[in-house]
DNA sequence: TGCAAATAATTTGCATGCAAATTAAAATGC
DNA sequence: GCATTTTAATTTGCATGCAAATTATTTGCA
């Protein structure tokens, strides 16, 4: 048996796995700068674009996990960027807001995708695209 | 301004973050049944490759995180699938070598990258390759 | 030779990802 | 109308990923 099934070089997983790492950390530094970690980063687009949303709709968004998001949250709370607000038409749910330092945060982070982006030189933007691509595929099994 | 470079679903990173766990994920059942994490069993498919060498070639090899890899190979020590050897030419060195049931272990092995891959009816061998060197740029930056 | 610099691992502290258990509240069904 | 089930969040315990500090050795170089 060649076993080359089991070969590291041809796991896509593995693959996956070292670029999802190389790309995260390439935002480390950027990030630093706003004082976001990368999912608190996520969190922010998230609301950006929709705000007001519930915390169930924020997991929906982000596919961030529910017990992770319950302790982003709260230490996004602290540093002001938005607030936890419980919905009184249905108490167990809670609603997020952006703080108006959340919402003008927006506009420091705008630099952000291309500070990464220059950091890949070797991918074409066509290429970008394609490899998003097949990641749907990966995303929606 | 139209934030469109902040939009979610423009965004690579979030889709490698996303495909990363989803296949991770997708290892997780097929693994219990060898009591392995995933780490664990990237670890394992190194040495299986290549067994005894330094823990400094197995971060090389894994993409593992060093701090992580200490903790990952103590637990892999203690359930006997291999051992920390030191090395007596460089005393810094630890050489990692496969125990018989850590060798044995890649026959109950083989099947795990088609149960995975069976998960992910969506994409074609040929996108899966096209995928892995999409993801290659990534990784090399 | 001797000491500073580099290398190999480990440790520590923090931030997740994930599964399972828990709590609170709302929806369902008989 | 009340008990059962479902839903929304939180909590807990465990396993990383990562940066920074630490320890033990080895190298390099004056």
């Amino acid at each position: 048996m060649s076993f080359e099934n089991l070969q590291l070089k041809n796991q896509l997983c593995h693959r996956l796995y070292m670029a999802s790492n190389n790309i995260a950390r390439a935002y480390r530094e950027p990030l630093q700068a706003l004082n976001l970690t990368y999912p608190q980063y996520v969190v922010m687009m998230a609301l950006w674009e929709k705000d007001g949303i519930t915390i169930a709709q924020l997991i929906e968004q982000t596919a961030i996990d529910g017990g992770a998001m319950t302790q982003i949250l709260k230490k996004m709370a602290d540093k002001n960027l938005l607030a936890i607000i419980k919905d009184e038409q249905d108490k167990r749910k809670r609603v997020i807001k952006l703080s108006e330092s959340g919402q003008a945060l927006k506009l420091e982070a705008t630099d952000i995708p291309n500070k990464v982006l220059c950091q890949f030189t070797s991918i074409t933007p066509s290429q970008g695209k394609q490899l998003m691509d097949l990641l749907d595929l990966v995303v929606n099994k």
